[in-house]
DNA sequence: TTTATATGAAACCAAATGGTTTCGCAATCA
DNA sequence: TGATTGCGAAACCATTTGGTTTCATATAAA
């Protein structure tokens, strides 16, 4: 099951900034291609090329309405993303490690690069 | 600072599978271009290219030494894809709930999204 | 039954992408 | 001083991508 086999993979199909604004768009509601548009500067035609392949990487479900077709997120294939960048957190958290290493050692200020606080740890 | 303004963001970057392997590759050590090439069915030039992919998205951070250029990890610009996620990070977890609601409570009408069977009665 | 609406399919196009091969140039080695 | 190695730049190419416009079809509304 999730046999991803099709042509376009969650890498690629989040490549694109229209997209990713597709999927925020269809987080919130489920809508149906015309209205979908009107978010966006290009033709109908075009969003519903991006559709298909937001569609093909399992991020969007449609559903027939009467002569509409609904779109809205479906977020499971985000996971393969949040995995393989779970893998690289490893190194960004030693980097931060060593930042931390340095801040505790003394010296000035190092604009702390995300963290918001917390870690203050002992 | 992390002005992304270049023509390749992370999206686009890690959209394509070499370069996802080529980070994988340089997490573990730095290293001179021929070196990494031969991880790769692709000519060195390729590679080269996908390294300045990478690069511009400030992926990768490369230094000369000698007449070998040497490329390691840059992670943090993965920090903006986190944050890209975390938003959707919200919705599955939403349907998490929606789902434990939904086995709890035993109903019935709740068509669940996506798995198959299992859990669908009791 | 006509007419209007919602959408996808098709054909087409320019630009970007992922490759290749060839070339030039610095840096090292004999 | 050559000769060799490591690498990027350039030119080129086929395919993909992100758009467009036009057309066909199904459903809804008059």
């Amino acid at each position: 099951m999730a046999a991803s086999s099709a042509k376009h993979d969650v890498f690629q199909a989040i490549a694109d900034p229209t997209r990713r604004k597709l999927l925020k768009l269809l987080s919130k509601d489920e809508m149906p291609v015309t209205a979908i548009s009107e978010h966006f500067p290009i033709s109908r035609t075009a969003v519903s090329k991006h559709l298909r392949v937001l569609a093909e990487a399992g991020l969007v479900k449609e559903r027939k309405i009467g002569r509409e077709t609904r779109y809205k997120l479906e977020p499971d294939p985000l996971f393969e993303l949040k995995d393989w960048l779970q893998y690289f957190e490893l190194f960004w958290e030693n980097k931060l490690s060593a930042l931390r290493l340095f801040v505790e050692s003394d010296v000035k200020e190092v604009e702390p690069l995300h963290l918001t606080k917390e870690k203050s740890e002992k």
